[in-house]
Formats: structure tokens, sequence, C-alpha cells
DNA sequence: AGGACTGTTCCGCG
DNA sequence: GCGCGGAACAGTCC
């Protein structure tokens, strides 16, 4: 469950789950998912403060080191013994006096990374991200910048974690439908009008969908749940004009849209 | 059987 | 430098 408001609902239930308590130990049960500067030994008996995202990644906070993982597409934490079905169990994160926290992952292509706290700055830099699109109001201007010297079209630059971080192929689709733009538009043919539209849209997806998601347990629509986009996966009618919802193959990933009302 | 999938990285081409 | 296509990673779901 991979993009920005996954991640960052993903955060959220681990915080609860485990802030304030103590690693008991990490297991690697999958000795791909694994990587860093530091064994997953180096965990044991240490505190966590904080667990937070950036971008995509979330970073579970220790005293003195930190546990960054990556869901990428199949990835997910869940508490062990609620009846969840388990794909690939990659990882078992004890905590003692807590739950025993599951990194569960189908395709194997989530990754966990143990570095020293002190070293934790260089290891997101690294990533060469950019800032931030939420949950700071970020306006018109800002995005133009952001996106500034991109000759390709909106939605693939949506997408660039290294101009704007967190955003994936969802939300590339659901902002255009939501500011009307038509995603096969070059970045830098967009009107003021059409950016100020574009934060706008950026901003009340993410609101949106964490709004729709924050029910107890996320289920993806493959896996029966209700579909939250309102245009991502929608095979039937748009749900503003009607019309018929297009999907198409754009830089290789699949981009849906409604000619009605995107131009 | 075959195709599609929310992410990232790498390579090659133009 | 830039954008894109394809492949790779590896598995599940329809």
């Amino acid at each position: 469950m991979p993009e920005l408001p996954e991640v960052e609902l993903c955060c959220q239930s681990m915080e609860r789950w485990c802030a304030g308590c103590r690693i008991g130990s990490l297991e690697i049960l999958d000795s791909r998912v694994v990587s860093g500067s530091l064994g997953p030994e180096s965990l044991s008996g240490q505190r966590v403060e904080r667990v937070w995202r950036r971008a995509k990644l979330g970073i579970i906070e220790l005293e003195d080191s930190a546990l960054v993982f990556h869901l990428r597409m199949t990835g997910q934490w869940l508490v062990e013994g609620r009846g969840a079905r388990l794909r690939r169990v990659r990882a078992r994160l004890v905590i003692t006096d807590g739950p025993v926290l599951l990194f569960d992952d189908s395709r194997c292509l989530g990754r966990l990374e143990i570095c020293a706290l002190k070293e934790l700055e260089s290891v997101l830099e690294a990533r060469g991200l950019g800032p931030e699109p939420w949950p700071e109001r970020r306006d018109g201007a800002w995005w133009k910048a952001r996106l500034h010297g991109l000759r390709g079209p909106i939605k693939p630059a949506l997408m660039r974690q290294d101009r704007v971080a967190g955003l994936g192929n969802i939300a590339g689709s659901e902002i255009c439908f939501r500011s009307g733009i038509d995603p096969t538009r070059k970045v830098s043919s967009l009107t003021e009008t059409e950016w100020a539209g574009l934060a706008e849209a950026a901003h009340r997806y993410i609101d949106s969908t964490l709004e729709a998601e924050d029910s107890g347990d996320l289920i993806y629509i493959q896996h029966g749940g209700v579909n939250p986009f309102q245009i991502y996966g929608r095979c039937d009618a748009c749900v503003r004009c009607g019309g018929r919802v297009e999907r198409f193959v754009q830089s290789g990933r699949a981009t849906w849209w409604c000619s009605g009302c995107q131009v």
C-alpha cells in the first residue's frame, strides 16, 4: 500500500503500536529485505521515540538508531495474531510489552534499512527527495517552481520524487482529474489559474484519501475493498459528467482520465 | 494462459 | 541534460 496517504496512515498506526515501548528484537526472515550500516541486533532494547513519514518512507526512530522502511508495491506492517491474511512475512519486529509487528510483502520489493541515528539525515538525503506537498499548504506558484524546467507531460512530472516527494501513479491521475487538467499537457503549458487549481487539488486529494482510508484496516481495491478514488480504477462512468473514463499507458504506467472533464 | 499491479532503479536510445 | 521505453525485482489476482 504504497503512496503518501497510505504510508502516512501506516506510520500513524505504527506510532500507536510501538511509540514509547522498547524493541525486543528484529528478526529478519528474508535477508533480501534488509540493508544498512547496522545489523538487526543493534535495535534490541532501544525505546521507540517516534514513527514518522518522509515521502513514501517510514522512519521508526529509536534512541540511538533508526529503522527506515519502504513498502514499495505490496509491503505492509500488520499486528501478529489479528487474523489478517498474510502473504509473505519477511521480518518480525517484537515489541517489549507490546505487539509483534510483521513486515509482510508478497513481492518482496519492500526494504528495511537500519542506520545510526546520527546517520539518518544523510541516509534520507541520499534519496534526493524533493519537499513534501503536505500537510503544509502549497500554492500554485510553489508547484510551478517545483516542476519548472520539465519538458514532459504533467502527470509523470507529478510523480518525480526529486521535485515533489510522495506522489505516485494514483495521485498523478487523481490530481489531474480533480484540477480538470489533461494528463498529457506539457508542464510548460499550464496557466497560473491551472497551477492554482492543481495545488488545491493535490491537497484535497491527500486529505480526502486519508479520510476515506482511515477506517481501521485499509483494504485495497483488488482485495474486495471500495475504490476511494475519483478516477483511478473507475472503469464505469465519470463521477462528475457521467462520460466514459479512459485508461491509457503513459511513461509505462496506467493513466486514467475523462476527456469530457479534463482539458 | 496471460495480463495487470499502488514503486524504484538501471540500461539504452534519441 | 532530458524523457521515454523496457527490463528487472517477485508474487498475487482476475
